[in-house]
DNA sequence: GATGAATGAGAATTCATTCAT
DNA sequence: AATGAATGAATTCTCATTCAT
């Protein structure tokens, strides 16, 4: 409520996310955050009522910030080429991911966690704002109705398939989450391959 | 060593794989493992070091069965339809890694366990055969001298493009991972999309 | 000392008895005291050094009402019936005892709170008044003077046995203290059996 | 289970019934408890699911020596006198109730523990036995048929009557709990009371 | 080999109290 | 006077690990 309120319960935010990058979403424990935020151990529990409550909102405030630098892709359709459209964008969205991948991470695989995130509603969604799958959906199917991209293929497919391919990439086994550009470069050739694809003259669909 | 000390280890591995996936990593107590094998929790202690040692054999347990399913790809090359193969071998791998993911996940998102994995040597390799990735790599470079995929892609990007995105739509918002087959649906369009690409006419790459 | 201000400490009176008596003793935090008063949980250390004085003030507020109550009770000394006077005497004290119950069993049974209890200064006397005891032991001494009650019995002790055992009835296993009237319908009885005994005609005192 | 692990837990038991007589309910901690059984704070919960269990548990313990050592009084009718084996009785009782007091009186007052324990089958009823009140009320019928009582009362009140009376005056105002023996001078007395009544000749019930 | 009681170092959470506004 | 954010010590409970049997 307060300002000093607002601050302290933005520094707990900015706190789990750095914590939960530098040691692991198990070894984030209440003291650590407290003590990464300068505040007190209880001070935690007058903004949050618990500590996944804690998480909920440091994944939430992530995916604000996420959601509302994808919206703006779509007015790019038409501009430099499809390719380095896609590429940055793929890019902006690693990194913005990259630190709280973590937290998503285990507020998927817990199923505890995963129960009470649907018993919340809506869990990141900023009101007015396409998700990305949308986002990028919307700008493919921008560009297939200026003639670079092919207008038969289900925008929505090839969204989900760049979202995954980033995000399985972020994940590759040896990936250190904590250093800067981890995977970074297997954008680019990700997004040529998915617009050129890979059938040879000698194969055709069953 | 013994037959009896050989089954107790087994049942402990499987005990393991069953309580993560049941009730996610963080709830996987020794406790919980024991239980679940039939066996006193200091008997886990009697064949692995620690904790951390049971979870690590269990995560190598489970990728061997995946890799030497794997293995035989490349000898598919010209059989069937290159879609057919790919989708099939996608399919497969799906499922035998659905039940070791929130093991992976925990295991390579923990830094503290990812150093420790390091220290190890050679993770998860079986003696003689591919890694997955290598596996697909080696059949997409056979079905190119067939001149069923093209033969200026580089295969090993388009092996990491199709792992990436199938490990990313295992963990896609919304699914669960103890269904029986959460985005098996999007593997079928997912080969497609990859071996056709989207690009149309009115584009080209810079 | 202003009007505000002793509005602000009846209020907290008021609600730290609603509160102990609907939370018990154990739950009944400052912060729950605060909200039932409708004040912020500083306030409360305006008015008290800290939360074991707030609880005597509570306590020794509800027991100037019940020795008020009883004060009159010499004076009907000859009217009606000593039963229906004691019946009715011990009714009321019930009713107002009874949301003043869980108050004063932790402050009896907390060992730190009763020495703390007896370093204050005659905890629940209102000066000029007699004791619940004392009242009721001169109403049966005017009332013996009358020849209504046997002149050989010792006052004192029949008060000790009516309130004890009041006191006792209130807190029989199985009674809920928030329900209204919980043992009042075992005062009748009671009364009726100390005024007659039950010594029959072959025993006769050692 | 074994034998070292019953000893354990009755250790625990004995530990909670000292450590709340000494320091009363709201002070005695997991720690505490531990500490003075001698063993470690984990060691509760390998006996206990929580503490909550321990302490019905300690009562219930209390409560079967109370039973026991009562179920005799029935046979006790026709010997010495009313007024000695009553007096003896409720002695008794005062002695083995004394340490389970604080106990009773918290898991009375807190209506969270309260709702728990009616959640719980059978309380304290030791199976076959009566429970104090039927015990005393069985004694009193048996000396209603030799003549020593009278026949015209109702031996469930008086029982009522007596164990309130012995309740409440355990906790009289003033009464310390750790002292050895607290009020039991005024059991004799109390005992001839409800045994002569006190009604004067000017004086009948209406 | 197996058992399971015991350990003890934390973990999350609560709460009376303080203090700047 | 009143507020309510912040404090930090204390509390209950968990859990990987050890060890006597």
């Amino acid at each position: 409520m307060t300002k000093r309120g607002d601050e302290t319960r933005a520094r707990l935010i900015a706190a789990t996310k750095d914590v939960v990058r530098e040691v692991g979403y198990a070894h984030a424990t209440t003291k650590a955050i407290a003590g990464a935020a300068g505040v007190a151990e209880g001070t935690i529990y007058r903004h949050f009522p618990d500590k996944v409550a804690l998480f909920f909102s440091a994944a939430l405030s992530g995916s604000q910030a996420l959601i509302e630098e994808l919206a703006t892709l779509p007015e790019l359709a038409g501009s430099a080429t499809v390719d380095e459209n896609l590429e940055h964008a793929l890019a902006r969205l690693l990194v913005l991911r990259q630190d709280l991948l973590p937290l998503e991470l285990a507020l998927n695989s817990d199923p505890e966690i995963a129960r009470r995130r649907q018993a919340m509603d809506a869990p990141d969604i900023v009101p007015g704002l396409p998700s990305p799958p949308e986002a990028i959906s919307r700008y493919l199917d921008a560009e297939a109705s200026l003639g670079r991209v092919r207008a038969d293929v289900d925008s929505r497919q090839v969204s989900l398939l760049l979202l995954s391919a980033l995000f399985g990439l972020m994940l590759a086994p040896g990936t250190d989450p904590s250093s800067p550009h981890p995977a970074s470069a297997q954008i680019g050739p990700l997004v040529h391959l998915v617009l050129d694809g890979i059938r040879g003259s000698g194969s055709s669909r069953a």
